[in-house]
RNA sequence: GGUUUCUUGGCCGAGCGGUUAGGCACAGGUCUGCAAAACCUGCUACAGCGGUUCGAAUCCGCUAGAAACCUCCA
């Protein structure tokens, strides 16, 4: 097995990486921001989703029991226009509010099996919370870290920040004196005490649809309070990992600690995780501007940016070679390069999974048997390592030379142990399917044996045609299946094909 | 305006003080009936200017670009 090594995870709280130790040993809680159920998936959560996917499966990878928590956002998030976001999107499509979630959250759940995410331990709704964030607001205002203004409830920042040093200001390296000097103007600041405030129960306009009673007013929990309180419910006060986009950390996550720290005095998460954003074109992608485009839009090549389709799974790579910290630009150039990559990896673990088992049954290792060894080992450190799957694919490519020598011929097969080279098959077959969530979708896979069947038969009759030195039949047939979408691979074994 | 981060070869992208990451593209070669695939070889970069160090892509400072956040956002 694997060297026992720690597992390393940058925290945004403390900016470096730290050795990562679990509350309860061998547990996991994780809660990761989900999305708001307003409009269509966009590409941007489709990256988040799935680098938290490879952490979650990573994780058990490694051996832990993980509870997966991830929200869905279906109210309380405020428009310009200070209109609930999901009212309004309701009025503009003639909907209920909650037709209008459950279509977007149908919809979210389709794209994340597209990408091969798997389905959080528990996925709860702000809607199906709402006693819970009522409580939460008693709590923070029975600690005095709230007032009421107005039938509103906000939060006491500056009050907050005097009684807990240091806290506020800890997720996202912001300090409370920059904030108070913030020169721009903010809306409907009348009500708070102070422009860092901020409000955890929001009483309703008669225009509000989406609205529920409390001692307060008749009115809708605050922007970040859905978070502190399901968290609290399903992972307990205090958690592992708590993560979320880089552009939630202020004011989200933010609010979301001083929320926590304000009703039960005690820090939410211990370790803090961010994903980077993708861009287009160099920028973040806005719909406004036009500088964005869906996935859907790559799935199909119908976009002035791309000019070709690119499947679900060449996207999942092209993420996955980057690492989940550092912003990722899409072009199409790049694409075409992660597709070739894709394509080749899939291709290799293909020959490596049917390959024989080799004769040499010695213990002892030779210079290849080392170099797959290495490679293994790389790849899982690379994945120790902050959860570098960039690390982890450039070590697969390295053990992909050994291996395809191996099958061309071109190294003797005594140079592979038997041992190493079933190793190799489980540990990359592992990391590749489970760890990295990449499906094959370049071979006959879900096919139900015509296709093999049918190109059995095609190619005995190429090489009976090649047999005779029936060069035209040979070709043609080759140029045909190229047409097709087949490539058709003469190698020393015979001949193979693949999709694509 | 404030806060933070980033700038790596034709392109994408690792890198966290000392070993040419890797992929794509390109060029040459091996193999092949010819291709394709695979394999081998070549392309050896770190925005600029200073500083620290025996040694810097990596640490510090300045300059120039860029991005994110400060307002719903993954």
């Amino acid at each position: 097995m694997n060297p026992p090594r720690d597992l390393k995870i940058y925290n945004s709280l403390s900016g470096k990486k730290e050795v990562f130790n679990p509350i309860t040993p061998g547990h996991v809680g994780m809660y990761v921001c989900g999305p708001t159920v307003y409009s269509d998936v966009h590409l941007g959560n489709c990256r988040t989703f799935t680098s938290f996917d490879v952490i979650y499966r990573y994780l058990r990878h490694r051996g832990y029991k993980v509870r997966y928590v991830r929200n869905i956002t279906d109210v309380g998030h405020l428009t310009d226009d200070g209109e609930d976001r999901m009212s309004k999107g309701a009025k503009v499509a003639q909907l209920e509010p909650m037709e209008v979630a459950q279509r977007y959250t149908v919809g979210f759940h389709d794209m994340m099996r597209i990408f091969n995410t798997l389905p959080p331990s528990i996925e709860p709704r702000a809607t199906g919370h709402i006693p819970e964030q009522i409580a939460m607001v008693k709590d923070i205002l029975a600690n005095g870290l709230a007032y009421e203004s107005n039938g509103s409830v906000y939060f006491n920042v500056p009050k907050f920040a005097e009684q807990y040093k240091d806290v506020y200001g800890s997720v996202s390296g912001r300090i409370l004196d920059d904030l108070y000097n913030e020169t721009r103007e903010l809306k409907s600041q009348e009500e708070k005490n102070h422009p860092a405030d901020f409000a955890i129960w929001m009483k309703a306009r008669p225009e509000d649809i989406m609205v529920w009673e409390s001692p307060w007013s008749l009115g809708f929990p605050g922007w970040h309070l859905e978070c502190s309180a399901m968290s609290t419910k399903y992972l307990g006060k205090s958690f592992d990992i708590h993560g979320g986009g880089n552009d939630l950390k202020f004011p989200h996550h933010e609010n979301e600690v001083a929320q926590n720290h304000g009703a039960c005095g005690c820090h939410p998460a211990n370790y803090w995780m961010h994903t980077n954003m993708l861009l287009l074109n160099g920028k973040k992608m806005s719909k406004s501007d036009g500088n964005t485009i869906t996935p859907v839009e790559l799935f199909t090549g119908d976009s002035p940016f791309v000019t070709k389709s690119y499947s679900p799974m060449v996207l999942r790579f092209f993420m996955l070679q980057a690492h989940y910290r550092s912003t990722l630009d899409i072009t199409d150039e790049a694409l075409q390069a992660a597709e070739k990559g894709y394509r080749k990896v899939m291709e290799f673990n293909k020959l490596l999974q049917n390959m024989p088992a080799t004769a040499t049954t010695s213990t002892s290792e030779t210079d290849t048997d080392r170099a797959i060894l290495q490679a293994i080992d790389d790849a899982f450190a690379g994945m120790d390592d902050d959860f570098n799957t960039a690390m982890a694919i450039a070590a697969i490519y390295d053990l992909s030379g050994h291996i395809n020598k191996l099958a061309n011929q071109q190294i003797d097969a005594s140079e592979v142990s038997a041992w190493v080279l079933e190793r190799a098959k489980t540990s990359i077959n592992d990391l590749l399917i489970n760890v990295l969530g990449l499906l094959d979708d370049t071979s006959s896979a879900g096919d139900d044996g015509t296709l093999s069947g049918l190109m059995d038969l095609i190619l005995q009759l190429r090489a009976n045609a090649r047999a005779n030195k029936d060069w035209g039949t040979s070709d043609q047939i080759r140029d045909a299946l190229n047409t097709a979408g087949i490539v058709v691979k003469d190698g020393k074994e015979g001949t193979t094909w693949s999709k694509g």
